[in-house]
DNA sequence: CTGAAAGCGCTTACAG
DNA sequence: CTGAAAGCGCTTACAG
């Protein structure tokens, strides 16, 4: 059932149905209603592939996404899906494992035609991809990434500022000896370490390297990593997990060695994920705007399809620390 | 730049592109490299649409998803999404709200050849749907839900039996007064309740109704659940929450109420997410093998892509009882 | 306001 | 083994 047997049905020309589906040009009333009618009666939908065929367009978007930081990652997917279905678009998850021929995911995405515009949410580790993505046609945004050296629009927190209030926040409440858990892989884990000397500094207190940690935004690596932090360092009395999800690996980790929080050692997180009220204790995080991130990467990727020129420089959300339950000033008054 | 230009440019037709391109008909060495390297020269990648739109076939598959059990459904998720990469197919998301007029986005994937096989984990209220996707010719194969009037595949756990092992585990450990939190909506719901009430029989204690709770599969509705519970009967030593992302709240409800797990009460939960061995206490579940009810249903879909014959009973695979440190025996040795 | 015709970029009988 | 041609189901100048 295509467009050809509601024209013969309706006794008018294909390019009419096409008009009174389309809204593309004025239809007399008479016929936009005999037409209607029989749409209706047949229950015809017009082949999508047919019209993205034509119209060069394919009313999808694709999302690089890399497979940590689940709980993170979903909340962003779901915030871009909702803004992007307003618009009329179906988003397609491309996800990257740490495979060492990973590029394929972007060829995929940025040569086969298959999206008309694309988030991106994986740091990679090869330049061709960076040249690539300069290269392509197809409006790309990053999105809670940080590529400097890419002049596209990009949405994301200022990872230096979070990392520097963060430990700011602990140092506050009295701690001196403060380990701090980096993701790896990514650019973002650079200025937070900065940023956390640069905290440590202006309260007069020596970096030391012991003190700082590298997981894989997993769980379980936070775990690791708290267990590695102490058997280094049993001054410690506050981690900073610059990765929720780590965070709660990282409670876990206290709780295995016997470590009360925050009586005993002092959790703050990053990332602001929903779970970190049920955490045990509820977790203290410095909490991205990640909704919000979303938002505004799918927006900007929006006006690009629609061929508006966009500013390409950063657009930076603000953070902000949540106190729960999980951090305990060390200061008697 | 198209298969014309290669095809002009390798001085054959572009028949023969489009033969090397996908190896359908021998060609002869000479003119299969002379294409293949202008090919790799061009750096071109056949249009994904076009080719869909003389194929007939998107090599997408559209999954409906609710908006619940958000930990659960990504885990599936995954597994539907790798099982089905491997086949050459992308998957499209349908999150489904509980918005009065939630069919639409049934409509979107049934009539308008958006994807070649449909995946359905949510269970609608809406009786036109059930007899929309009868009529449909797209492969359609129900994940993890049970509308035994559909005579299409279906894959999922024995919820009767889930909730009856549940139970009698906590039976054995002596609990004799078993709050249970139901979700909302699903006909496992019937199940669950069924097999509670079974195993409460074969112990001979009575049922009763105030130990019944329903929530709407999220942490916070579980929390508030296990609140009502036990401001009706406090009599209570063990929660079975059919859902572990209720049980999470559950945890965190009775810990609001100043209640120890498993010392106060124990609390069992239901599904097997990957976060349970970290929550404090490490929740014991009746394990669902979830990866494995998403592998299985893409597995039963691809084949039904493929034109084969399937067989439409229910695939029904095995929970199992993980024990953690969220329960305690009652009985004094 | 309406229709005949060309064309989007591929694949595949059909003929050779 | 190879190519010319038709066709997938739409949209949109173009002409009227």
């Amino acid at each position: 059932m295509g467009i050809k047997e509601i024209a013969k049905k309706a006794e008018v020309s294909p390019a009419t149905v096409s008009r009174v589906l389309n809204g593309t040009k004025a239809v007399s009333p008479e016929l936009k209603e005999r037409v209607l009618s029989i749409i209706k009666y047949e229950g015809y939908e017009a082949n999508h592939i047919a019209r993205s065929m034509v119209l060069k367009k394919n009313f999808t978007v694709g999302l690089i996404i890399p497979n940590i930081s689940e709980m993170y990652h979903r909340i962003i997917f779901s915030s871009i899906e909702e803004t992007l279905e307003e618009a009329g678009y179906k988003v397609i998850v491309y996800r990257v494992k740490d495979e060492p021929n990973h590029e394929q995911v972007y060829w995929d995405l940025l040569m086969k035609n298959r999206a008309d515009g694309i988030i991106i949410m994986h740091e990679t580790s090869k330049p061709e991809i960076y040249s690539q993505i300069k290269n392509t046609s197809v409006p790309v945004v990053l999105c809670s990434i940080n590529i400097p050296s890419m002049d596209i629009p990009k949405v994301r927190i200022d990872d230096y500022r979070a990392a520097l209030d963060g430990t700011r926040y602990l140092l506050e409440l009295g701690h001196r000896h403060i380990g701090i858990i980096l993701g790896r892989g990514y650019s973002a884990g650079d200025q937070r370490l900065q940023g956390y000397r640069d905290a440590l500094e202006k309260h007069s207190i020596a970096f030391n390297s012991e003190l700082v940690e590298v997981g894989e935004y997993t769980m379980e690596s936070g775990s690791r990593a708290v267990t590695r932090l102490f058997s280094r360092n049993n001054a410690i009395t506050a981690i900073y997990s610059m990765c929720d999800e780590m965070a709660i690996g990282v409670l876990h980790g206290l709780r295995q060695m016997g470590l009360s929080v925050p009586e005993d050692v002092s959790v703050l997180g990053l990332d602001g994920i929903d779970i970190l009220p049920y955490l045990c204790p509820p977790l203290s995080s410095v909490q991205q705007p990640i909704p919000e991130i979303g938002r505004q990467s799918a927006k900007i990727l929006l006006a690009m399809m629609n061929g508006e020129q966009v500013d390409t420089s950063p657009v930076v959300l603000e953070h902000k620390l949540v106190e729960r339950q999980s951090c305990r000033s060390l200061l008697t008054h």
